[in-house]
DNA sequence: GTGAAAGCGCTAACAG
DNA sequence: CTGTTAGCGCTTTCAC
């Protein structure tokens, strides 16, 4: 059907070899032959295989990345900056979403490696990648992003500082007065809610009350009887802390405009634009992607050096929403 | 490195093809002989080379997806109902970001051919499809998404009702009292950009005010500019329409609270949360990728039907600020 | 400079 | 039920 540089070697009254050196940019052809080998390819629209030029070589010049889904913009985000990453070095990606989980990860995983991409990136919807192993054996380097790999997994990995960002957003209440503050965090079997959780407490110390503590998948219902449970208390709540931008936003909706001072994890779009302006505690998604991804690259490239475990910085992005005062009021 | 089909064959004591059959699941393997053999798979840790296979099936159980940017919510939307509807026929995806870039878009595209993707789907960004033609032709089928293919060039296109879509927007501002409403666009160099923009002057008719008109990439400063401009006006509008996303965001930002009204086109995030709520036109992202896709695979399968051009409808989301009327009160 | 031959790991086609 | 042979399209090796 389409040709092949057998049909180009016909073509130009060359041998096959001849069409490889000149597909491939080799020295060592005279020029005229090399032309007469270009007009061929042009007059039959050859494009090399590279399925075959894979099975020969061992190299696929693809990676494989697994995240929890392309929808979410703090992933697509990831996936934009590893996408510009493998470009540069002449990769495609292939990708796809776990959807938080952990057999569609390992199923994700296992497919990219048995399509031989050079490396992996994944953002591990499980908690057990012992699956991995063979194939970190067999020399596919792998870098975890946003969350570590399971126990007994040394790999690179790159996170952002999850518990630093806590204790930021909960410093940031504190000094402005708040002794009561909640917390609305994701499932706490997910490393970065628990680990943010971890900031939350230890910011609090003392201050800690079991009650002001909500960790589960965020429902507009749920967070609305959680919310409404809280805010019903003696001593309520006057600020709140989400784990993450889909607690937040399901915290503003079930907020209902109620005044309570506010920080989120995780920017969004569109965050200056509430009233108040929604104070976070920001992440850099891209940043991550391209230092995991320029990580894989170097692992693909041959450096063997020790694990690498990069730990990024957040910053707080105040808004207006965290400057909210225990009486309601904005505070400096 | 890795074991291969022979290694596994000598390791059962049996010929290499009685293991393509147990691996491939193909009848006719005794029951006892296809159990030593999978032991031995298992022992080895051996997997599939998928790139031989595909070099002798000449499927690669892929497909190609450019959009235009990953990180852009309106396409990642797209993206993850592709990725849904290919693990589906059991495909992976190969996908990269144009970013508008028509040059950007044709090597992503010529990759993804080099690789043999089973089919395309394409969010073009340039409007000169020729160098597709070749690969048409030698039975790589393609889909077009958000924005027809250019001249020459008969393809299957799934796109949304864009004209239909902006008189849907200016006919509810009309209805509601306007007679002088914006346009804030895209460039009208991409398609979408310029539907809309014909669908806005059907609707206006007589009404239409070239000075009222603003077709350019949406920059806050430039939209300030704009906005400042139409709105210090003698006869100002009363009611902003605004192209894409993008430009409804741009326009928020640089409206700083002004009240005036506005209908968007594209749904996003936290409309809803906006004081007022942000009217849009809503498109429906994943029904567009999963429509494509669903027809690409149809394709792949075999089918040979004319060339399909789909259209999806898009509703009209009220929430308020499409509802204030040309005093700046809210109207039924 | 150029070419012939071998073989990457697998599946298709046929033979036993 | 099992095995043998050929060959997908390319790169590698070595010979001319």
């Amino acid at each position: 059907m389409r040709p092949t540089m057998k049909d180009v070697a016909a073509e130009a009254g060359v041998a096959l070899k001849t069409v490889s050196r000149v597909v491939n940019n080799e020295p060592g052809v005279n020029a005229a032959t090399a032309e007469r080998v270009r007009a061929a390819i042009e007059r039959l629209g050859y494009s090399r295989n590279e399925s075959a030029r894979v099975l020969r070589q061992g190299r696929t010049s693809s990676i494989g990345l697994v995240i929890e889904d392309v929808g979410d913009p703090f992933y697509s985000g990831v996936s934009r900056a590893v996408e510009e990453v493998a470009i540069k070095h002449g990769s495609l990606v292939l990708s796809g979403s776990s959807g938080e989980e952990p057999a569609r990860e390992k199923e994700l995983v296992l497919t990219f490696c048995t399509r031989r991409v050079d490396g992996l990136i994944v953002v591990p919807a499980g908690s057990d990648h012992s699956y991995l192993r063979a194939e970190l054996d067999a020399g596919t380097p792998a870098v975890f992003v946003d969350r570590p790999a399971g126990p007994g997994l040394d790999v690179d990995t790159v996170l952002c500082d999850n518990a630093g960002g806590a204790r930021l957003a909960v410093e940031h209440l504190l000094a402005r007065g708040h002794r009561r503050v909640a917390f609305l965090g994701d499932s706490p079997a997910i490393y970065t809610a628990s680990e943010r959780e971890r900031g939350y407490r230890e910011a609090l110390g003392d201050l800690v009350d079991e009650r002001l503590i909500s960790m589960a998948q965020p429902s507009l219902d749920g967070a609305r009887a959680v919310l409404d449970r809280m805010l019903g208390m003696d001593d309520p709540p006057t600020a709140l802390f989400t784990g993450n931008g889909r607690c937040t936003v399901t915290a503003l909706r079930a907020l209902e405009g109620q005044r309570i001072a506010l920080i989120g994890f995780d920017d969004f779009e569109l965050a200056d634009l509430l009233n108040p302006g929604v104070s976070v505690v920001a992440q850099d998604p891209a940043g991550l992607g391209r230092v995991a991804a320029e990580l894989l690259f170097r692992r693909i490239a041959g450096d063997v050096g020790p694990v690498e475990r990069i730990t990024q910085p957040v910053r707080l992005v105040a808004r207006g929403s965290g400057e909210i005062g225990p009486t309601g009021m904005p505070t400096g």
